[in-house]
DNA sequence: GTAAGGCATCTGGATATCCGAATGATAGCC
DNA sequence: GGCTATCATTCGGATATCCAGATGCCTTAC
């Protein structure tokens, strides 16, 4: 192969992230999946693509105490799903990051195909 | 943000499926992420995405108990994360659809963004 | 200066998930 | 038939995550 060929393939090769080899990183990638691994965040995370919102706001969207919509807020600010702006009292926050949408249109059309299996996925321990 | 971006967003948005808006859709939404939010996992995807694996193979591979890797590629395949072919005694497993692999590179491209926030993101307890 | 609102953090209890080890079920080999 | 290998399932314990409520800090309004 030529040399001009073989530095594509090994550009090509290098942009792809994979999966991690070491450990350390497998485990990065797999914190940062279990944020998108909770129905709470992921309805904040639709509610504040809509546009930008405010903290409070999103607690009466979700529903719960406020100091839990708020870690759950910073986690997702913490893993990049959430950018956050702060102005006075308020924090605004909003999803400006594409590959939010990109990461969660893939999840959901994966779980049309399989809806009935990832439901019945117990991952261990299933009916009581 | 900047306007390309902001329409690749809601282009991405409004694609459907979106995050399901009734609760039930978000937990196995939530639930399909969750699958992918284990090391273990992980590792056991980019294995089976090589080339299939038999599940001895992978036990070695994994290096963990024979039952656990067999619970963890169980709840792969049946998240459609994994497919699974049996002939005799064996099971081979591999990695057949092609969404996986742009989820895993999605992923990884934004924890290679946010590699200190993830590792910071202790989504309650952290530091012992 | 004082009061009130918005947000982040800490505490303790409940639930989910992970793990190794043991057990069960099926297929191939002698 | 009997034996071993491969895979799936169950059991009890350890750890992680979620939740509501209380507390503290900072900003704005009066």
């Amino acid at each position: 192969m030529s040399a001009s060929a073989a530095a594509a393939l090994s550009a090509a090769m290098a942009r792809i992230p994979p999966v991690p080899a070491d450990p350390a990183g497998r485990e990065l990638l797999a914190r940062f999946y279990r944020a998108l691994g909770d129905p709470t965040r992921l309805a904040l995370l639709a509610f504040c693509a809509e546009s930008e919102r405010t903290g409070n706001e999103c607690v009466v969207h979700a529903g719960l105490s406020q100091g839990r919509v708020s870690a759950h807020l910073g986690c997702l600010v913490s893993c990049g799903l959430l950018e956050v702006r702060r102005a006075g009292r308020f924090a605004y926050y909003q999803v400006t990051d594409p590959r939010v949408a990109e990461l969660v249109g893939l999840g959901a059309s994966m779980v049309a195909d399989h809806a009935a299996g990832v439901a019945a996925c117990a991952r261990v321990a299933s009916a009581p």
